[in-house]
DNA sequence: TGTACATCAGTGAACGCGCGTTCACTGATGTAC
DNA sequence: TGTACATCAGTGAACGCGCGTTCACTGATGTAC
């Protein structure tokens, strides 16, 4: 078996079992098992599980990049876009809530030791949404900094993420083009 | 000393160092080294670590609660109490991120044992923001449903202050009247 | 006032567990001559 | 075609750590007679 099929069964298996259980439940000696390797086999293909971590915080980035970037082959104008691009992030808190938790809050995050390289990637889904915002305050010529309403957007969708993943509330697509609206009539309003 | 001493001795420090370093860094040996006692003594006081950190959650919530109260002595209107309340919660998020990751999320929640007793306790402010939400719809002559308009701004000033605690913006309370106002003027013209 | 007893906060060693990580070793495979 | 050697993924026991929890015991204190 060559070392980087092995490396990526680990790296799959990682990603499945930290989105069924979460980071929390995750550990590097049941992932092995499952393997059928042993421990000591890991370090042959990662230096330890920061590693581990920030590659896989890479993989899960790149996963939900790449899932907006073939919706939005339909979108037309910023609006769509960001009404799409706010309903697959919503999709994910509901579908995918441990991923995303992971992707944002992972612990080599807070270790900090692989961050710089990865904060790129792990905020390509995060620079969309700040240049269709930019976009749409372009084309409708809204009186507001893409910064306020770039903040108006992002915090509304991950607020919301969070309301559902922790079930405080029911999922409503309809709600996110309603709040969407308001901030856009909001900002042609001040 | 009597007990109930050393019982609140115990959740004054725990809830410090939650405060200050957050829950991953939390174990039992220090705090009660750091109180001179040993692990053993612990047990005389709470059934298990869970119970200690049901009782900082109830603490904390009430901590909120009641510096709410007393800041809304001030308000005179839904709109200004849930200004208030938006600012105070954001506040918490900056000054305090460990205390508001731990109220929402700690462990003894995911563990679930403790959780039905305290969940009441543990959403006394959302209750209070929801209660000011149906003021205001009545008040204003909105036309949206209570639980929309509670989901948008929950929703948003959770989501700001996960933003602002990950240090990817810097707070501005005055995005927060901007975003209240755009929510009301929003739910008038539809 | 002195003695016997009960109470109970606190002791401290020990238990058992799971974790990430290390390292000398194995054994299959490919390569050079 | 056969032999000597290098490579390197994988082994598996061991290390050291910190964790929550248990439990027989101590010793100060209060109480009853």
């Amino acid at each position: 078996m060559k070392q980087n099929d092995t490396r990526d069964r680990i790296l799959q298996l990682a990603m499945y079992e930290i989105n069924s259980k979460g980071e929390s439940q995750f550990s590097l000696r049941p992932l092995l098992k499952q393997l059928g390797l042993t421990t000591g086999a890991f370090y042959k293909h990662f230096k330890n599980k920061d590693e581990l971590f920030s590659e896989i915080t890479r993989l899960f980035s790149e996963k939900i990049y790449e899932r907006v970037q073939h919706k939005l082959e339909r979108a037309n104008c910023p609006r769509d876009t960001l009404s799409i691009m706010g309903k697959i992030l919503l999709n994910y808190y509901v579908e995918n809530p441990n991923m995303v938790e992971f992707l944002f809050f992972n612990s080599s995050i807070a270790n900090g030791q692989y961050l710089s390289s990865d904060n790129a990637e792990r905020f390509k889904f995060l620079d969309l949404v700040k240049l269709e915002v930019k976009q749409l305050i372009t084309l409708e010529e809204l009186n507001i900094s893409e910064q306020k309403m770039f903040i108006q957007l992002w915090s509304f969708i991950q607020g919301y993420g969070i309301l559902i993943a922790n079930q405080l509330v029911i999922r409503d697509d309809h709600l996110v083009d309603e709040t969407l609206l308001t901030f856009i009539e909001g900002a042609k309003n001040e």
